[in-house]
DNA sequence: TTGTATGCGTTATCAG
DNA sequence: CTGATAACGCATACAA
């Protein structure tokens, strides 16, 4: 027995009535009379009839949903972009299509392609940390697919950014350091080619230059596939620790390498603050509870999701070209626990 | 400039040939001459083109996508399941469409609705906890769609369910509690028309029972919103201080339940194990660095997705009845902390 | 081996 | 006010 579902032609047949009358009356149109109206939707209504959504997206061109492509869901910082994704696209009507990238280009490229085979209206993505190569996407959105960027962006692909303050979170979280006496302060930066480490790198060289710490650049490791890989965090931090002047504190330059770094504490029993200050972006539930202790820069992720949907609906559905701005969610929180 | 993709006419067109040619060159038919099949396939590449999947799917009357609905994305253990699922249904060419019910029987209905017009070609659910009527799901797997449970699960609908063991897990956390002297052990559950809320009361129960300890009725509480709001864990754990004989330990019945409990713990100044041990269900990263620490009970939540994906997968593209069964996911892990 | 015609479920256009 | 017909893009039974 196959899912048999009921369609206009049925309730048509069994009301001997046309199709379009069907149609038009279920659409509450005004050129049908109110008699036939209320038949209609009364039997609709009593055989359960719910229109073929994809007969519909067919027949509008448009399939009523947006794609999320992010490198990966059971992270707190995406699951939480994707809550508010879903909570405006619920109320606009919209499905959300998830995909997770897990950091690979070619599983990015691959989605990509599935998603916009005509089955999305829209794409919100945020780039994984290997993506080098930008024409796919370039391509895409030259042939008009409203695409917005969402913490992760390319800068030049023009249209619609949301991003948190990644410049003044890490300024922010350097000057904090600073401020209570670490000179030598690493960053375990995510993957260089990423828009949020440079621009995160920046707030934390310019928080060194305006204290008058000289900048070193072996206190600067990177994780390629943005901590994806336990060991990668590993070999950073021993690298770091490794030294002739070792790091009194460190800067966890994203949520998956923070969550790393005090794995790797632990494991070699590394104290807070007292071995090694340590502060870092997370937005990891009850970070707060955390031993060690955890400063934290915390993004606004809910609302980085909130305003990504309703800038993807307001560029599917207004006809005429809009002008492409970056939003900066100013809300990022600076949360000091003893670990510093 | 609108989005507008390259069809099989415009193909057939250039090539002058007839679109159906070109759609069984594209589909590799066997009677097509390889000459033209490489001509086809080319210029096919050269322009561009991906099939239409809305067109596909009305044609071939199935979607290739998959509908989940959970009550919360933003948490761990139901991002975990979702990012086991994802990891099958993209294996297998399946997109991967997202709901969440909030904990709210009419949001859940609302996204069924929205979900099965069609543009699911089988569903994967958690049920909401405050789901009392389950007439539409019913209605829909009678009807044949494919449908499995996880976690959740409504037990007279006949079909795949995937479960943590859940009779176990809250046997052991209690027997646990027992072994370490503990007497008054307070529960605080999830709804109590929740499956698994009624597995884990179940085991907390015949713990007890089997240490002879007797079950006071005043030591279970509830979370009817499964601890969606906080204030419901705050006047549930206040309810339980409040007795005359006070409970010298608690177990979180829940995720949400667990984290609750802790934040309630850090604000009330309650220490652990000192004044209160405490035990609970948590998916969530890093809970072995808590402070106040937690033991936990940690669900198989990536493999429980995998296999309901597996299997309803399996529903989907058989065309015969399958024996339809309980998969427990065996793994729960119980991980002690000096919590207890 | 290739082309023609038809239908998937819906809606829009055009007649009546 | 209602009905017949075409079209969205693709795939296939049937002709040639």
């Amino acid at each position: 027995m196959k899912f048999e579902a009921v369609t206009i032609k049925h309730i048509a047949m069994e009301l001997g009535l046309s199709t379009s009358t069907v149609s038009r009356a279920l659409r509450d149109s005004h050129e049908i009379s109110q008699a036939t109206k209320k038949i209609v939707l009364d039997h609709a209504q009593k055989v359960g009839f719910k229109p073929n959504r994809i007969a519909q997206s067919l027949k509008e061109r448009k399939s009523l949903s947006i794609g999320v492509i992010v490198c990966e869901i059971a992270n707190s910082f995406f699951s939480q972009v994707i809550n508010g994704i879903d909570s405006v696209a619920y109320e606009h009507g919209y499905n959300v299509i998830i995909a997770q990238s897990m950091e690979s280009a070619e599983r990015e490229l691959m989605n990509l392609e599935y998603l916009t085979s005509s089955s999305i209206d829209g794409l919100i993505i945020s780039v994984s940390t290997e993506t080098k190569n930008f024409s796919y996407l370039k391509k895409l959105h030259e042939r008009g697919l409203p695409i917005v960027f969402v913490d992760r962006v390319i800068d030049d692909i023009e249209t619609h950014k949301v991003i948190a303050d990644n410049y003044r979170g890490a300024y922010k979280a350097t000057k904090h350091l600073v401020e209570r006496g670490y000179k030598k302060i690493a960053i375990l930066s995510n993957n260089s080619g990423l828009s949020i480490s440079q621009e995160r790198l920046e707030g934390y060289r310019d928080a060194l230059k305006d204290a008058n710490i000289p900048l070193r650049e072996n206190m600067i490791a990177y994780c390629d596939h943005g901590g994806m890989i336990y060991s990668e965090i590993e070999s950073a931090m021993k690298m770091l620790l490794k030294q002739r002047v070792k790091p009194d504190a460190v800067f966890a330059g994203s949520d998956k390498i923070t969550t790393g770094c005090l794995r790797f504490m632990k494991q070699k029993n590394i104290r807070t603050p007292q071995d090694l200050a340590l502060i870092g972006f997370s937005n990891t539930d009850l970070t707060e509870l955390l031993n060690p202790p955890l400063s934290v820069i915390k993004q606004p992720a809910f609302e980085m999701g909130q305003a990504s949907a309703s800038l993807l609906l307001s560029l599917i559905e207004s006809k005429k070209p809009q002008n492409k701005f970056e939003t900066r969610i100013q809300s990022t929180e600076l949360l000091i626990r003893k670990s510093t």
